[in-house]
DNA sequence: GATAATATATAGACTAGTCTGTATAAATTT
DNA sequence: AAATTTATACAGACTAGTCTATATATTATC
């Protein structure tokens, strides 16, 4: 966290960051308004506007840095868990049941962001875009260390069943669709 | 249609129906004020509150007849194309892939609803709960059909794949999904 | 068939509050 | 003293919903 040198207070950015992500990520970033972000850094507007040039920039310097945090928070969860890759594929659901535990678990927020922003040319559509263009990769490295046959068919397949418990998990909030999810996946490495 | 009876035109509740199912699938319920619902529908104000006693009674109507209208075309699509339970299951993504190549696609309007009414209290997100509960039904009235063993189990997984298609799909803007989802769900039948 | 009663639809002003973004001046920090 | 941050006021557009009053149909009664 970035800190002004001789203060212990977090930067106005850092400030305002931090509640943009509560915010948004709790009740999306078209239901949160500026003054509530403000309100809840104890940051003035102005400083807000000095540090991001509009809404539409803070709503994608959060994906952005949310898009870093929970990948890394997601990878480093699968690979503590396991160090061989397909058992690594299948820890990816154990990590997702963890998250969809967790009582503030709101669903996939670059889902979210591109429902709620509708216009695919929004910055924060992009960086949603690239996110699950991200995860795909991520599964793809894996599903091609464990020697799949057919590996982008398969990536393509296990993603699926990543962003389809997902989301029934949101709806539901049940995090069982981790475990049905594991489950499939298993099936689909083991049939490739 | 309901009409009045010598009049040519449909009444003012189908017109604000119409319009807003339009608006409200392309651009999201919270994005689409009431204004436009009237100025597309040609109705006045007044006539709208006549009708629904809020907007959230709208959305909730909306949600309710989009259901109807979804599930029929889907069951229809599906069951005219296979007579066989296990054929139908796979069928149901050659209908995804049809939904998805349509220009005016644009997600599933129940997950969306849910992302952007938030609260699973709202009379909306109940009605998305209960259009996935239905979605669930089918798959599994399916499955049973075509004595597949752990039929919950596999109709679980049908659906992660069905609902996965849909978000990847539209993030994407690509149908493809449909395809890797008709893939995966073969493997997963034939597992079973 | 003419008239009266009822329901529905209309236009548009209006309330009271929200939204993003800007401007300004005082207070604080370096 | 200079730069940053603060609080506050402001602009202008938008929000859901209410209200009144007029107009147009449909239905019921005579």
């Amino acid at each position: 966290m970035a800190r002004t040198k001789s203060s212990s207070k977090p930067s106005a950015r850092d400030r305002i960051m931090k509640a943009a992500a509560d915010l948004f990520y709790r009740e999306g970033v078209q239901n949160v308004g500026i003054d509530r972000v403000i309100a809840e850094s104890g940051v003035a507007k102005m400083s807000l506007y000095n540090n991001f040039k509009s809404k539409d920039a803070l709503i994608a310097a959060w994906l952005q840095q949310r898009d870093a945090n929970w990948r890394e928070w997601f990878q480093k969860t699968v690979e503590k868990q396991a160090t061989d890759p397909a058992q690594r594929l299948i820890a990816m659901f154990d990590a997702l049941e963890e998250w969809f535990s967790q009582s503030d678990f709101r669903g996939c927020a670059f889902i979210n962001s591109s429902v709620e922003l509708v216009d695919p040319e929004h910055p924060g559509y992009q960086v949603a875009i690239e996110h699950q263009q991200a995860m795909f990769d991520y599964i793809l490295q894996l599903v091609n260390a464990a020697n799949i046959a057919n590996p982008d068919t398969v990536a393509e397949q296990l993603l699926l069943l990543v962003e389809g418990s997902i989301v029934v998990a949101m709806m539901r909030r049940n995090p069982a669709a981790a475990t049905h999810a594991k489950a499939a996946a298993t099936t689909l490495i083991q049939a490739a």
